[in-house]
DNA sequence: GTGAAAGCGCTAACAT
DNA sequence: ATGTTAGCGCTTTCAC
């Protein structure tokens, strides 16, 4: 195959609205009303205008709309991970009410960085996105909340509920609690967990509830028991896994916070020759596609994550339209789902 | 938790560079040169002008100057499906050369369709962005490059080499004709192939070094062999094991053009007994993340994700700098990776 | 119902 | 070295 040698052509010199309005014989003005359809254009007029439109294959340049209207019809979205099949879960559900809203999706990686997300929460002040959908930890939505609390922009998953941001999340103490309760419903005692960086909010709640719920059945909690984990990667589950299992007094039970550690978990329980969930049962959380495909099926917790990307969305795109509402804080449902592994 | 009552405050009214002037005591030209660090300013001044910017909490509005230098700094990138890991990583190779560029990554999920695909063009002739990456089935883009030869645009993955667009991608014949060579090694004659959306220029070329190798081989293809699927799902994968196994003469090997299918059929042929690789080998494309993870390891066609981003974003923004430059078509190595699955 | 004209915030000649 | 000014392409009063 040949390497391609394109022919550049130079971009047809853009057509303005002046050069629709000289071509139709009109003014700019009403060259605009047209294209935004609004009254008060008489139809032979109009046609004139749509028929010049089409002749000259104008297209608004709508930076210069931006400019005059101060809109963008961008959305900002900022995720720790595009990577993680439960964030892209999430993004496609923002992706999908942005789009039936006329509105596009600006997609900021942020590697859960204070200094990239704030660089991204500039866009906003720039007015190159009308409003954002934060997804990352709520210590760094903190940092920022001083300085931006008045951009319009909304927390998904993640929130500081002292912080006057609308948000969308599901109540992790309590998902966490019925991970717990269903081990110790099956008999465990000796229950691990492995929860990511506690930057994270729900890393923090999910951990209380797991130790409110160990302790609510007066069984002991090791702290040897609790591992935290710097990434979301398989790797960090198999790695934390295997630190687990080779202490003297090992769990028999491991709840992971993310499908993705938990699936890193079961690799490395394979490796040890243990038996899931004989030998120890793991349970993890999100329900990403994956956890129904693997051997033995992932039982895990369940979050609606397109339909958290959908609120999230929905939120926003409400306090765009009217920035004095109330827009509240809303929490979604999560399941348990049993599968295989506990 | 209280729902949480955001208190609306009234953004502040965004300070224009004429404010900063006036703040310190020059004119706008003088802030401007400044704020682009351009030569010519004398230190003081410039000091006094930086000043009055921190005072002032300045930030450029970049939609103002993106009118005027005609440029957004914004690169377009549309996917079929950025819930796919294979599209995620390549994302991620983009947006780090775009970032490292001062560039800003505006995704796309175009989920194929050709009108999706169209009115995210137009945001090129808008200026909305400076320029694109486009993932989509060379089908679209052909269709789609007539009227837009002259955009700055580059293919990635996909690619019509008869269209004069710079693309990156892989040889994804020598690619399909590895994996059938390693399963003839094997000793595997009833070798099946599932096959994606033929749309897709990928899917074409991996069927015919399938075809080519079998040929060479002296092996004959079976037409009921040659599956074709609509989606990349598991599910989708599962479902056209459960029919290539449903068949009185059933292939030992099972060849599909990506990961997630391959997953969807080691999940069918565990729900039939049958075990992988002695009873069926199943080897896979692109080698994403879980395909490490699972048992067995998955036998697949590594592509490099992330550099065939990166080389995408590299293409589009040498094209960016120098529109008379010609920018080649490269095509990146493949790596076949084996473990457990075949 | 339609047009003229004033900007939106910025950059880039062109002056000084 | 710094200032003046004319737009970039559009929307939006305000006239007519």
């Amino acid at each position: 195959m040949p390497p391609v040698v394109p022919a550049i052509v130079p971009a047809e010199s853009a057509v303005s609205i002046s050069a629709v309005a000289a071509h139709a014989g009109v003014s700019v003005a009403t060259v605009s009303r047209v294209m935004n359809e609004q009254s008060g254009v008489r139809a032979p007029t109009r046609d004139k205008v749509l028929a010049s439109v089409a002749a000259l294959g104008y297209r608004m340049n709508h930076l210069a709309r931006s400019l005059r209207t101060a809109e963008s019809r961008m959305l900002l979205t900022m995720v720790p991970d595009v990577g993680n099949p439960f964030y892209a879960q999430i993004v496609r559900g923002i992706d999908t009410v942005a789009r039936e809203h006329g509105y596009f999706v600006l997609l900021c990686d942020t590697g859960a960085d204070e200094g990239r997300e704030r660089s991204y929460f500039d866009l906003l002040r720039m007015h190159r996105a009308d409003g954002a959908i934060c997804l990352d930890p709520d210590t760094v939505q903190h940092a920022l909340s001083h300085e931006s609390i008045s951009l319009p922009w909304v927390a998904c998953c993640e929130f500081d509920p002292g912080v006057a941001v609308p948000y969308v999340g599901i109540d992790n103490h309590r998902a966490a609690s019925d991970a717990v309760a269903h081990l110790l419903a099956q008999g465990h005692r000796r229950i691990a967990l492995i929860n990511s960086d506690e930057r994270y909010l729900y890393a923090r709640q999910r951990r209380q509830g797991y130790l409110d719920t160990l302790a609510a059945a007066g069984v002991q909690v090791r702290p040897q028991w609790m591992v935290t984990v710097q990434s979301l990667d398989y790797e960090a589950g198999t790695q934390a896994a295997l630190e687990l299992m080779a202490q003297a007094d090992a769990p028999t039970a491991i709840f992971a916070v993310s499908d993705t550690l938990a699936i890193g978990v079961l690799s490395a329980l394979r490796q040890l020759q243990k038996r899931v969930p004989q030998d120890v049962a793991v349970i993890g959380f999100d329900d990403i596609a994956i956890a129904a495909q693997i051997d033995p099926g992932l039982t895990t917790i369940a979050q609606p994550m397109r339909e958290l990307g959908e609120t999230a969305a929905r939120l926003l795109l409400q306090r765009l339209a009217d920035p004095a509402a109330q827009v509240p804080g809303v929490l979604l449902q999560h399941q348990l789902v049993l599968r295989g592994s506990a």
